[in-house]
RNA sequence: GCGCCCAUAGCUCAGCUGGAUAGAGUGACGGACUACGAAUCCGUAGGUCGCAGGUUCGAAUCCUGCUGGGCGCACCA
């Protein structure tokens, strides 16, 4: 309806109303329903002789007209309406493609929205304030985090902050493993460790946590409560253990996560759910549906009715409910908790894991569209070029509190953003640390600095900036110049897009886009000059250069430094 | 054996959910500071998008088969 207020200063926005608006009048001079143009995609075109855009409306839709692709985009030109009057002129080339090219105000409409929108540029009320949880990391707490963990880490937060600056209503969760048989080990090697400290002789198994963490947990518990474990009965020690230990070694992953930018606005407990029956009501609500049935002395749900490949255990012949009877619990608590999306960032060993889950939520009577799941592949350690031994078994792991101790909070979340999240990831420690173009976090941070710079330079220098008065803009006609307003007018689309798709790696290569412009304009051009009129429009390009890298960087929750 | 993911420049990876002539970074080689930050820039080189079919105006992208790699296939969590 009012696409000019709606997409202020976002002109691909603006161009899709328009294109819409125009789509419907040919439908309904076709007598079809005027809707059902959602999705129509609007590109920026490789060459530029294509145009600013081009759409590709008028061969998509060619069948729904039952006309020549060639002649609907005669006609969408013919009745296209532009009430910003931002396009020059419009051409129909090859198949049937529409490009628009246009007016150079344009452009320099969107550096103006930039410096008047400051730290709001990018940000948008896409999602109408939806609540949208986003669960990650969920480690048990058995051991400390290493860099796979970091790697969701980052992941899931950097969905969760495009996902605010897109207009969500968002929350962050850490479930909490904390019922299972897991913490029953961790019990009981915290015990072994301990009966050693006093001399015994035991026989550590293999599949227990070998780690020596487990030995320093031990040493505090004999300092702090002395030889009380000696007596006590081994199945009361060994869950009094595991409480000791599991908090113990919670407290250390919170401090290890608050350290890496990361704030939670739940730690979820698995036990929780035991404790308020949620696990029980569960699969009540799947009997009542006739979707469990009893075999071999177990429940089984029939997920296979949902698209899993076969059924699956939720209560075992010896009555104990599975890990899978307590998520699907957990996910309904979800649900309740009135989340109209719910997004679960998990390691990608996990994805067979996702069919089941879908299953249940379908059976349980949710959208199976509101639950997303979002892999992490696994990260490979290297140091100049040659991989970092790591074996969980025996204990042996680089822990992301030693990777963020070597090579800094901001170098790691970057570099495990410089992938699609389920792509394997090399990173590698001394490249991190590199303070190069090799390392690509200060590639982009080095922009920015040298545009803070530049500002302190003009300071110095006795140059004032009056930032409201009415610059003319059309003094800047280089071609980079030009290219570099346009990349800053994707931003806002390039945030949607992370927040749409879950895709936060995208930030990073916008970032090295526009950045790689700056950098070789900077290096052709003065910014700094006796050429007034010339200057004044440059600080204001060069200001929302800064200003987008600074937002960007806020997303990617890594600083912006003005001097490096 | 079954299922999922991946295969793009020497290497590591993007490619905007099907668009027009395939893109970065890195490695290699050669250049640029007496002017705002050289943590930068400029140039050169590099491709049968794993292979074979199919779908259509149009395929790196979608469907099928094959090859090769990763990961899953518990009454574990």
């Amino acid at each position: 309806m009012d696409a000019q207020r709606r997409t202020e200063g976002v002109i691909d926005e603006y161009l899709v109303e328009c294109i819409k608006k125009s789509l419907s009048d040919i439908a309904r001079e076709k007598s079809l329903k005027p809707e059902g143009f959602r999705d129509i995609t609007l590109e920026i075109p490789k060459i530029e002789d294509h145009g600013d855009y081009a759409t590709n409306v008028a061969m998509v839709f060619a069948g729904l007209f039952k006309e020549a692709p060639r002649k609907i985009a005669d006609r969408l030109i013919a009745c296209f309406s532009d009430p910003r009057n931002l396009v020059d002129k419009i051409e129909v080339a090859g198949p049937g493609f529409i490009n628009f090219f246009l007016r150079d105000e344009a452009w320099y409409d969107v550096l103006r929205v930039i410096i008047n929108k400051a730290d709001k540029y990018g940000t948008s009320n896409w999602g109408y304030k939806k609540r949208v949880q986003v669960e990650f990391v969920s480690a048990n707490p058995t051991g400390p985090l290493h860099v796979g963990h970091g790697r969701g880490a980052v992941v899931g937060d950097v969905i969760a902050r495009a996902l605010e600056a897109t207009g969500h209503s968002v929350e962050r969760e850490y479930y909490i493993n904390d019922a299972g048989r897991q913490m029953e080990i961790l019990g009981h090697s915290i015990l072994l460790r301990y009966y050693e400290l006093f001399g015994k002789n035991v026989d550590f198994p293999a599949d227990y946590y070998q780690g020596d963490y487990i030995v320093d947990i031990a040493k505090e518990v004999k300092e702090k409560r002395g030889d009380r474990y000696l007596q006590m009965e081994e199945a009361e020690a060994v869950a009094d253990l595991a409480k000791y230990g599991g908090q113990k070694i919670l407290d250390g992953i919170r401090c290890d996560l608050a350290d890496f930018g990361i704030e939670y606005n739940c730690w979820f407990s698995e036990k929780s759910l035991f404790e308020k029956s949620a696990v029980n009501k569960t699969i009540e609500e799947l009997k009542e549906k006739g979707f469990v049935y009893e075999k071999e002395g177990a429940l089984w749900f029939r997920s296979s009715d949902f698209g899993d490949e076969k059924d699956r255990v939720v209560v075992r012949s010896n009555g104990a409910f599975t890990y899978f009877a307590s998520d699907l619990a957990y996910h309904r608590d979800k649900f309740e908790r009135g989340f109209k999306q719910v997004i679960d960032v998990w390691g990608a060993d996990h994805h067979g894991y996702v069919p089941r889950v879908m299953a249940g939520m379908k059976a349980l009577g949710f959208d199976e569209k509101d639950l997303q799941v979002v892999l992490v592949q696994l990260v490979s350690l290297l140091r100049s070029g040659e991989p970092v031994a790591m074996s969980t078994r025996k204990g042996e792991f680089v822990t992301l509190r030693e990777v963020m101790d070597e090579v800094g909070k901001d170098a790691a979340r970057y570099i495990f953003l410089t992938r699609r999240s389920d792509s394997h990831l090399d990173f590698d420690l001394e490249l991190a640390k590199e303070k190069s173009s090799d390392n690509p976090l200060y590639y982009v941070q080095y922009a920015h600095a040298r545009i803070c710079s530049l500002f302190r330079v003009a300071k110095e220098e006795g140059i004032e900036i009056d930032w409201s008065e009415d610059v003319d803009l059309s003094v800047l006609e280089q071609p980079q110049e030009k290219k570099m307003m346009k990349i800053l007018a994707q931003y806002p689309s390039v945030v949607n897009n992370c927040a749409k798709f879950l895709e936060p790696h995208r930030l990073p290569y916008y970032l090295n886009d526009l950045v790689s412009v700056f950098h070789s304009y900077y290096n052709k051009n003065r910014i700094i000059s006796d050429n007034e009129p010339l200057m004044k429009a440059r600080f204001r390009l060069v200001k929302a250069i800064q200003t987008v890298i600074k937002n960007a960087l806020g997303i990617l929750g890594v600083e912006a430094p003005e001097k490096m």
